[in-house]
RNA sequence: GCCGCUGUGGCGGAAUUGGCAGACGCGCUGGACUCAAAAUCCAGUUCCCUUUACCGGGAGUGUGGGUUCGACCCCCACCGGCGGCACCA
């Protein structure tokens, strides 16, 4: 009988389910193995062939894991709040639970369809009540440690994205919102925010222990972006208890300050400006404020500004510099001030050569004439720090302004705090009443979940808050005293969800705590996780902070959660570019299950090439996939459906080395994900078993269970054959017999010059002087030679023999 | 501009520690089977030169240099591709 991948791919899913094969018990005296996907958002369009890929990666995993005694957790869920179901349903005028539902269902029915070992009974939701009960109640452990608070800060305004909203200063690309790229603006606004940027420093040195891609270790570390360096102080003149306070890294250059330059948002400018330059001043900032981020940066790299009027007295010489305003100082960096050496800043000089400010050399180096000289160099025109380089200048620089109480070091960051808010409904709302005497107070845990009222009224509330806020019955609360207040109308980030979904998987039926800290203890931490590189910063970044503020709390049991990440790399359309929709270069993964199988699928994803880079997707190459999931069927099934009478107790030794050489490098590569090689090998085993009469049943069970991880359907049907009724997922795992890989003699090679000449086949333990006389008779050795002095001879043992000759 | 990754046949890719470059698959070519085709099985397939064929020779892992008996692998410079950051003081 032909293989028929319809009827063995629906039987097998039916009887894991059926017998719950893949359930995983809370506690086990196994050593786990926690394999972990990135949850999908639900998105209307359905899996696309880039979903599998990472699947099948964790799911072979998981398979060769339990088949190697683990107790393995596998769990899938849905990451389900965020704008495009909320799109839809403002569009549609229904409420977007009821969409997010069924395009649940609809991811769900795919990702059975391929055969994964998920713990269904483990499935979360981030948009349940009751999961997003214990993503409320984080929210209110942040709040409680002050490290979620409400603040009047600049923000990333969205105004023509679905009637207005706010982003994350990570969701903003180049100057546009990420997500349908509406401009941005930064405007003052009362927000949440989470602060993030008190776990800079742990964030920074814990990724030293992570087994991450170095590219995403690096991607956060510059995210992070840790400066070091001094904050000054300088005086303002005229003004007794004003100060300004700059940070810098290069306090070794305070002599060479020509101005100081403050942010056009800064609070004191109004306070300092002197009234004949206020009209320009003025005018300067009201220019700025209708500017969005992406014209102040990537539109507009000339740089602009307004002298004040003021002057600031630098604290090492006295000396009074301008103050000027330009908006190539950030508001929201250091302290939105910073002192100008225009001598040794490429971006002061700019600044200074524009407006004719003077330029001050104090190290010795470059050409000011054409540009700021950055370079180390023997410091001059600096008092005290004359003659001293750069390093010793710093410290010295940062000794005397701590002496002098004029400055300190200083550690920046370039993060800054999560802005948690969105003015949107499809989101946890945020659990906190306002009350009208002015108190605001969380609600209660034991009230916990603060739902979602149902309603179809999405639109914007007109005012820049959700839509949340025209729902007037649950807005308006009362206390049992009759105080009346009014519950925030904010929803969290879609980052909220996903930032400790890995830890309800532990218990996900759990209603008194997130999870129970037993199975924390035992599950944790995540052991791969694997998706794609597009979350490196945002919600890796987001989860990692949450975490580590849980473990500070005690609940959970790890700095960290995910041991070692992977990133798959993107599948590409067949001509090498990205599929997209208008580009016609789409594969859809149903019709690929339906034509080929979950199987054919699987495999051909992993045989591609390396999980974590980039290729292109291959009509050609799946069918090849598929042929040679036929070529094993036929391998062992005959026209009868009946094993092969190949398939025997009786073992002629012809594939011993074969299968143990298959054994050891499909368990060595499947360990280190390199699946497409473990595969090859699979297939040379295959090629090999062809060309002998008498298969070993033996061999034929291991070979099997090697391939059970990758296509498991087929590999099912296949032992059943030998083991009836029976699943081969808990089959312990094959191992080898080494001295099965070693073959009495070898085969060396025979270079002249490093240039292979010729081939010996010597016994495996001969000698260094023999193996060299072997090949210095060797006939095409000889005529290499011939007629050169040979001046070194290279014995590598059982390797090689090279003969230096001219 | 800065940072990271990457570059190997017609194509996807392999080469674990510096030791036979091109495993395995696709495609292509030839053969077997067939009335024929498809499917399947077997063989060949880096390029160039030479040869009826066998045999033989040379070049070759983005480019140029270096280290080494020996380099896809290590070092330096450059070029192309992908990704990230981008006035962060």
């Amino acid at each position: 009988m032909p293989y028929d991948h319809t009827k063995i791919e629906k039987k097998w899913q039916k009887f894991w389910s059926k017998n719950d094969t893949f359930k995983t018990p809370d506690f086990s005296d196994k050593p786990k193995y926690y394999a972990l996907d990135m949850f999908p958002y639900p998105s209307g369009q359905g899996l696309h062939v880039g979903h599998p890929e990472g699947y099948t990666a964790t799911d072979a995993m998981s398979r060769m894991k339990r088949m190697q005694g683990y107790n393995v957790l596998h769990p899938m869920g849905w990451d389900a709040f965020g704008l495009p179901a909320e799109q839809y349903a403002l569009k549609t005028g229904h409420n977007p639970k009821g969409f997010t539902d069924q395009n649940i269902d609809v991811f769900r029915k795919q990702v059975k369809s391929l055969g994964f070992s998920y713990d269904w009974d483990r499935e979360v939701n981030t948009t349940d009540p009751s999961y997003y009960k214990w993503t409320q109640w984080i929210f209110e452990q942040l709040y409680k440690r002050g490290l979620a608070y409400e603040d009047e800060i600049m923000v990333n305004w969205a105004p023509d994205f679905m009637g207005g909203t706010v982003v994350a200063n990570e969701e903003v690309v180049d100057g546009k919102t990420e997500r349908g790229g509406y401009p941005v603006y930064r405007v003052p606004m009362r927000q949440w925010v989470l602060k993030i940027t008190a776990y800079a420093d742990r964030l920074l040195d814990d990724l030293d222990d992570l087994d991450w891609p170095e590219s995403i270790k690096e991607q956060q570390r510059n995210w992070i972006g840790r400066s070091e360096g001094a904050s000054v102080q300088f005086a303002v003149d005229g003004h007794k208890d004003t100060k300004i306070e700059v940070f810098t890294t290069r306090p070794d250059t305070m002599f060479g300050v020509s101005y100081l330059v403050l942010a056009p948002e800064y609070d004191l400018v109004d306070q300092i400006t002197t009234p004949d330059q206020k009209a320009a001043v003025d005018a300067y900032r009201k220019q700025i404020e209708s500017k969005s981020d992406l014209e102040r940066t990537d539109l507009n790299k000339d740089k602009t500004g307004v002298f004040t009027g003021a002057y600031g007295i630098n604290p090492v010489n006295g000396e009074q510099v301008p103050i000027w305003i330009a908006d190539y100082v950030l508001a929201s960096y250091g302290t939105g001030a910073v002192m100008a050496v225009p001598a040794h800043d490429p971006r002061d000089y700019e600044f200074a050569t524009k407006f004719s400010l003077p330029i001050k050399p104090v190290i010795e180096g470059g050409d000011l004439d054409k540009e700021a000289f950055t370079g180390d160099g023997t410091h001059i025109n600096s008092g005290f720090l004359n003659g001293m380089d750069k390093k010793t200048a710093i410290s010295a620089a940062i000794d005397w302004l701590t002496e002098h109480d004029a400055g300190a070091k200083k550690v920046n960051y370039r993060l800054r705090d999560w802005i948690f808010s969105r003015q949107r409904y499809w989101g946890e709302p945020i659990p906190v009443i306002h009350w009208d005497d002015g108190e605001t107070t969380l609600v209660p845990e034991d009230q916990l979940p603060l739902t979602l009222p149902d309603t179809d009224q999405l639109e914007p509330s007109g005012t820049g808050e959700s839509p949340l806020a025209n729902i007037d019955d649950w807005v308006n609360v009362t206390d049992e005293n009759g105080r009346h207040g009014k519950r925030d109308t904010n929803t969290m980030p879609q980052w909220a969800g996903s930032s400790w979904y890995f830890l309800r998987y532990i218990d996900p039926h759990n209603d008194k705590a997130l999870a129970d800290p037993e199975k924390l203890k035992y599950w944790l931490p995540v052991d791969l996780y694997i998706g794609g590189a597009e979350h490196a910063v945002l919600h890796l970044l987001y989860a990692r902070f949450w975490h580590k503020v849980l473990y500070d709390l005690g609940v959970v049991p790890t700095k960290e959660p995910f041991h070692k990440l992977v990133n798959q790399g993107m599948i590409l359309g067949d001509n090498h570019e990205k599929m997209s929709k208008s580009k016609g270069n789409v594969i859809n993964p149903d019709e690929i299950v339906e034509k080929y199988g979950a199987d054919t699928l699987r495999l051909y994803e992993m045989f591609m090439g390396p999980l974590e880079e980039s290729k292109p997707w291959s009509e050609d190459g799946i069918n090849g996939s598929y042929k040679w999931i036929q070529r094993v069927w036929r391998l062992l099934i005959d026209e009868n459906n009946h094993l092969r009478d190949r398939v025997t107790t009786i073992n002629d030794g012809k594939l011993d080395k074969v299968y143990n050489e298959t054994v050891k490098k499909v368990t060595e590569d499947y360990s280190r994900m390199h699946f497409n090689t473990a595969i090859s090998q699979m297939m040379v085993f295959v090629n090999e078993a062809h060309k002998v009469d008498d298969l070993p049943v033996e061999y034929m069970e291991g070979f099997i269970k090697m391939l059970s991880p990758l296509v498991p359907h087929v590999a099912e049907e296949l032992w059943s054959y030998f083991h009836e009724s029976d699943t081969i997922s808990y089959q312990p795992w094959p191992t080898y017999d080494a001295s099965k890989l070693v073959e009495a003699t070898i085969e060396v090679v025979l270079q002249v010059n490093g240039k292979v000449k010729s081939h010996a086949t010597v016994d495996k333990d001969i000698s260094k002087d023999d193996l060299e006389k072997i090949a210095m008779a060797d006939e095409h050795m000889q005529k290499a030679i011939d007629g050169k002095t040979v001046r070194k001879t290279i014995v590598v043992p059982g390797k090689l023999v090279n003969v230096v000759a001219n």
